[in-house]
DNA sequence: TGACAATGATCGTTATAACGAGTATTATTC
DNA sequence: GAATAATACTCGTTATAACGATCATTGTCA
């Protein structure tokens, strides 16, 4: 960020606490880094959450996933999982099916297209991501994930 | 956050690096804290992005805020600033008018209404910006905000 | 076993976000 | 000073998100 932004935000945003600083810092920072993956994305027509999901069924291998256990896994809690595989399911990146043992739950899968573009895309991300976070190096990358932790450890 | 959950994560989400591992961790820690502010904002019928604009227009004060200016200062860049404006104003939470000088300048002012509303947020935001963060301490907190402007450094 | 709760997914509806095109006003350039 | 570009905003349209209500299936317990 320049100098020149940084001081704008000091200065319209005259934090009340440290607290407030550090969860707008988080926001801002989601949110920057964030718009480089759905710039990557957008070649392949892909928002970040069906590319959440897909990442999802694609680390759930073969046998698929329970509709409610890809909602559980996503960054951002989707509460209509229903549509999200509708839409994969229309262009053939996801199969549904009912479960026999339990014919409530619906499990879905990855097809090899969407494997295809998966794969495709994980050189360019992984590339923005070291572009994004690289500079910080190994030391201060694991101090941050300790961090963002540990402010999650107040939510269970 | 939970071990077990920690755990989930690691086994479900194989991190193919470092950059990865902390960018999962800045997105789900930055959804984390802020679903609880949505849920404070509900019960004044508020999103987070309208909570925001009135937040940077209290902050610049009376003089109001070219709409192109609270667009800027957005945590999420509402590519539609009008619509979001349209809604303020329609709750006359904002008002509107040409700028005499540069008539393609619309400014906004926050109302006096929705000042009420912001001084009533104030205290249980802070109050739950403290539940989450404050338990980092002073030392955690600034190191963490120094990391994350650190990441964003690379975007100028 | 029959009533009732819990679970898992779907769907109807409304509101918001996202993407472009369009309009008015001001600045620039030859 | 007229043509062109740049700026600031508005609006039409489509897609997605958000909120509930609903339905089918399974689990629980008297």
């Amino acid at each position: 960020m320049s100098e020149r932004l940084k001081t704008e935000i000091k200065q319209t945003r005259p934090f009340r606490s440290l607290e407030v600083e550090a969860f707008l810092n988080i926001q801002i920072t989601a949110e920057a880094t964030m718009r480089g993956v759905t710039e990557t994305l957008s070649a392949y027509d892909l928002s970040p959450t069906q590319y959440n999901a897909l990442r999802i069924l694609r680390g759930a291998g073969k046998g698929g996933l329970a509709c409610s256990e890809v909602g559980e896994r996503m960054i951002n809690k989707d509460p209509d999982i229903t549509r999200l595989l509708d839409r994969l399911e229309q262009r053939e990146w996801v199969t549904r099916e009912r479960d026999s043992n339990d014919r409530r739950v619906v499990t879905a899968k990855i097809t090899p297209k969407a494997l295809q573009i998966l794969a495709k895309l994980d050189e360019p991300i992984d590339a923005l991501h070291r572009r994004q976070l690289g500079r910080l190096g190994e030391k201060s990358l694991r101090q941050l994930v300790t961090l963002l932790e540990c402010v999650r450890e107040g939510e269970a």
